[in-house]
DNA sequence: AAACTTATTAATAATAATTATTAATAAGAA
DNA sequence: TTCTTATTAATAATTATTATTAATAAGTTT
């Protein structure tokens, strides 16, 4: 099975790589429709599970809903659970400390994910 | 608001503690249904919302779905990318060190949720 | 213990997110 | 340029979850 460098696929990827916000499929497919107006989510959608599977970006799971981030580098998310924001930490030593930790289990272990839940701060000044 | 002891949330409450397999609303919903004939799905979401929110159970996002969890130990989850399958670990140690590493960004954390994602043994062992 | 108040439930209906289907299109190979 | 087949567009269908509302029942008050 090849993989086809298709205008699609280009857009969706390059955008998700500018930006760091997290992008829900909806979100992808909204910006992208500017510029190829006759492509539709189903696209978007499939193409986003694609790079997920390949590796190319993470696929999260937050608030009942599939959020893309294209920065494969180690780090964490922070997840406001007022606003609903997503907010990317960098603590590598985190991550590493946790796969170290863990070879155990009989298990195989491909990728972390950690979410730290709470009150962001704008969210908590309001209050 | 008081919170009333129904039969329907204790039922699920207790069978929730019973079991260390993270059942999705569904899989609460067809095992109460036994001793509950009457209980809807919808009443089985709202009382595991409930309890979330309360701080009694923990609600996981696994596979594209809501996975409920009454262990409140400080522990991790490893989820096979092939099967599904969730598995507890206990190492409160990676709670401990990510909690204590990430004092900062003015967030407020009130949770962390630590998932491994690969292959599990069995899968494995299969191919 | 009967009457009262209101949270909770049952029985839907509705929504939201995601995936499946299929004929048409277009990447990349021959 | 022609050919092959992965990919897309345009739906349709599914799946999980939440909303609505009248009826029920927990727990309180009389």
């Amino acid at each position: 099975m090849d993989t086809r460098v298709t205008k699609q696929r280009k857009y969706i990827l390059d955008y998700l790589k500018s930006v760091k916000t997290h992008p829900s499929a909806e979100m992808v497919y909204k910006k992208i429709i500017k510029k190829e107006p006759k492509i539709t989510l189903a696209t978007v959608y499939r193409n986003l599970n694609l790079l997920a599977e390949q590796g190319t970006i993470i696929k999260l799971e937050i608030n009942g809903e599939y959020r893309y981030d294209a920065d494969m580098n180690f780090h964490q998310h922070l997840v406001c659970k007022k606003c609903g924001e997503i907010k990317d930490i960098f603590q590598e030593e985190i991550s590493k400390y946790a796969l170290n930790k863990v070879k155990t289990n009989n298990f195989k272990t491909t990728s972390i994910k950690i979410i730290f839940e709470g009150i962001c701060d704008s969210c908590e000044k309001e209050k």
